[in-house]
DNA sequence: AACGCTTATCAC
DNA sequence: TGATAAGCGTTC
């Protein structure tokens, strides 16, 4: 028997399958999907076996597979025919694909002893005669304890652990059995609330179970109560005993949501969660494996779980980003959402209050089925006001408005807390010298550093570069550094200062360690602190009672990034941090500081009007190609030589032209946003297209043909 | 990707 | 001539 394994280097010239002897003694075990250890050339490399066959080549000396690196856990069917799937649409190896579905804890290199945790219990030995021990050792107080209580039951060894247990162990009356267990996953407990939906939620509820069509958006205004209708939904879902995924974007994926569904649907849940420990999402995993679990919620990668017979997919916060896999495989959670309800016969429900203009253009047009959320659940919409920052920077005001001022008095007055957003975090945004204009930068990248007070460091935010603070400039040699723009950190001590209040921040620095993001939100909602300075991460998911007033410190970076989405997210931005007030009984407020106050997204954030928004948005869209009236292409071009990386591109340009018809539109090269990161060049080409068909060829043609002698990368982001 | 094997290059 | 660098082909 021979066992056909794709192996884990992720080159091109390796994106097949090897022959392996299967050993007698794996014969039995072995199956499609399992991840073996096997000999390639002078090493030893892991695998997926894709399939098991007899089929020799009697010029092939075959060699044999090692190991199975872990036979409880293998790629069903469906996930091995999906990563195939994935290779074809997203141009990439197989193993890549393949890689990613499995927990990183099963990686070889990884030691494998950190997978399993162990608990150790003690229990009699059944072969001695205890009560005549008893009898022989009657001055033997604590033993005999000991004994007693291990006639009830098992006891944990930690537990009774003493002198005399290691005696009665010693003397082999007592045993210790060591059995392996799942991990724990902290989870706050919230009190159970029972669910009454609203009028408007259970139409939802039924619509979407009603329906014949397979792929819904629930597009429902923040506050409306989206995760209600998602539970009735798992619920009734878990009633025909079918299993179900909920996708929740990494910021989201707060205790407060996590607990609820804990709370509803108890052991029945498994959650994936950037914070736990590679052992613990191992666990995790293989409950899910097992059957234990009928509800998986996580972040991206959990759209991967190996569930059977799935009957819903759910996608919360549908527009976010972080469901598009920025590295290889570069996959959409969205698509794979998709081709797995496909498989499953299942419904996929995509949630927003914001969706991507892709999303809602097509539950307009109703290749999605279009159900609507419209009414908040505490009947209020937020107030919301534009201030504009040209006539305040004439009054000096350059980081709080007049009207802020007043606003955040007012709620610090009548004991009410304070959330402010400010989409940057560190202390400065760059650091300059105010003698010769020097502007302190990445050596890897082409970035201006940010200083770090709390680390008194200063940080590149793109490659994790840093170096100790220097306020003397290596130009000119004078001290004449300064830091200048704002960051969260600058803006917390500000407040600090100025409000003489207790201020708590929350962004990627404070966040990092284990659960910090869970305790901070604690902090918070328990009224410790009276503001809270953050990014983008206290957008969304947040419920805070006592929050009467949201300030948006400066939207206009978000806006201006040169990126055809860029409105869209500062709309997205806008309206959910917006939602954080008046979700309760408080009246909320909602001031926006902005240098562009006559721009259509401020406009319509104002009025709450995602339609109008949408409807400008989709006109620029229009007119300038862009999704979702046309599909794009990304194809990067990198090297550690500028010039070589512009002659690549320039070669790639060509070589598209020559091969791609009219109606693709192939924009480029141009220097990439970032010029310079990591070391590397970086060069942009974008391909505007309606058919994908040719292009995958060319692009396959393109991936194979890779310029010769000369040291690039070429990456293709579809 | 990583390794061994073959071939080109260069100083003397 | 030998030593080293560069290129090439193989891996079940």
């Amino acid at each position: 028997m021979l066992a056909s394994v794709v192996i884990e280097y992720s080159v091109k010239s390796l994106n097949k399958v090897f022959d392996y002897i299967i050993p007698n003694e794996l014969k039995s075990i072995i199956k499609i999907g399992h991840k073996v250890i096997v000999p390639f050339a002078s090493k030893e490399v892991e695998g997926f076996v894709l399939n098991i066959h007899n089929n020799k080549d009697n010029n092939i000396e075959y060699r044999s597979i090692i190991k199975i690196q872990d036979s409880d856990f293998y790629l069903n069917s469906e996930l091995l025919e999906l990563g195939k799937y994935m290779s074809n649409s997203l141009l990439c190896n197989l193993i890549s694909c393949y890689q990613i579905m499995l927990p990183k804890a099963l990686k070889a290199s990884i030691k494998t002893n950190i997978n399993k945790k162990y608990e150790i219990k003690a229990s009699l030995n059944k072969e001695v005669d205890v009560d005549k021990y008893i009898e022989e050792h009657k001055r033997r107080v604590k033993e005999i304890e000991i004994i007693n209580l291990l006639k009830e039951k098992e006891l944990l060894k930690k537990d009774i652990s003493s002198p005399s247990l290691n005696n009665l162990i010693k003397e082999g009356i007592v045993i210790l059995n060591k059995y392996e267990v799942n991990r724990e996953v902290f989870v706050e407990k919230e009190n159970d609330k029972t669910i009454n939906l609203t009028e408007e939620q259970s139409t939802a509820v039924n619509e979407i179970l009603n329906s014949k069509d397979s792929k819904f958006l629930l597009y429902g205004v923040t506050g409306s109560g989206k995760t209600e209708v998602y539970i009735e939904l798992i619920r009734k879902c878990l009633m025909n005993n079918k299993t179900a995924i909920v996708l929740v974007p990494e910021i989201s994926l707060t205790p407060q949501i996590v607990s609820r569904f804990k709370n509803v649907f108890g052991d029945n849940v498994a959650v994936f969660h950037s914070s736990l420990s590679e052992g613990e999402k191992y666990d995790e995993y293989r409950r899910i494996m097992k059957g234990e679990v009928s509800l998986v919620v996580g972040a991206r990668s959990a759209i991967f779980s190996p569930l059977k017979n799935i009957g819903l997919i759910i996608l919360d916060e549908c527009q976010s980003q972080t469901y598009k896999q920025e590295s290889t495989p570069k996959y959409s959670a969205i698509d794979i959402a998709y081709k797995r309800g496909e498989y499953n016969n299942a419904k996929v429900v995509l949630g927003s209050a914001t969706p991507a203009l892709e999303e809602y253009a097509r539950g307009k047009k109703g290749v999605l089925h279009l159900v609507e959320l419209t009414k908040r659940i505490s009947g209020k919409l937020p107030n919301i006001e534009l201030v504009d920052m040209e006539i305040e920077a004439k009054k000096h005001n350059y980081i709080i408005s007049e009207k802020l001022d007043i606003e955040i008095n007012k709620a610090l007055a009548s004991k009410h807390q304070v959330i402010l957003l400010l989409n940057r975090r560190g202390y400065s945004t760059f650091l300059s010298c105010t003698n010769c204009g020097f502007v302190y930068k990445c050596p890897n990248c082409d970035i201006s550093l940010i200083y770090h007070k709390s680390s008194n460091s200063y940080s590149c935010h793109y490659c994790g570069y840093r170096c100790e603070r220097n306020d003397v400039c290596p130009k000119c040699h004078e001290q004449a550094i300064k830091d200048l723009g704002l960051g969260t950190e600058k803006l917390e001590s500000l407040i600090e200062k100025k409000y003489n209040t207790k201020v708590l921040r929350m962004d990627a620095d404070t966040t990092s360690t284990k659960n910090a993001h869970q305790k901070l939100i604690k902090e918070f909602s328990s009224g410790n602190y009276n503001i809270l300075v953050g990014t983008q991460m206290i957008s969304k998911g947040l419920n805070f009672e006592n929050v009467s007033l949201v300030g948006i410190i400066n939207p206009d970076s978000l806006l201006s990034i040169p990126d055809f989405r860029s409105a869209e997210r500062t709309y997205e931005l806008l309206s959910q941090t917006s939602g954080r007030v008046g979700r309760f009984d408080l009246d909320g407020k909602v001031i926006i500081q902005t240098y562009n106050k006559d721009n259509y997204v401020y406009k319509s954030v104002l009025k709450n009007d995602f339609n109008s928004f949408f409807n400008y948005e989709m006109n620029i869209r229009k007119k300038l190609k862009y999704p979702p009236y046309y599909y794009i292409c990304n194809i990067l071009v990198t090297s550690s030589d500028f010039k070589v990386a512009g002659e690549s591109a320039n070669k790639v340009k060509k070589f598209l032209d020559s091969k791609l018809e009219s109606e693709y539109i192939v924009i480029g090269p141009s220097v990439s946003n970032i010029v310079k990161l990591n070391n590397k060049y970086r060069f942009n080409i974008m391909i505007k297209y309606k058919n994908k068909d040719n292009l995958y060829k060319v692009l396959n043609e393109l991936n194979n043909i890779v310029i010769k002698n000369v040291n690039i990368d070429i990456n293709i982001n579809i």
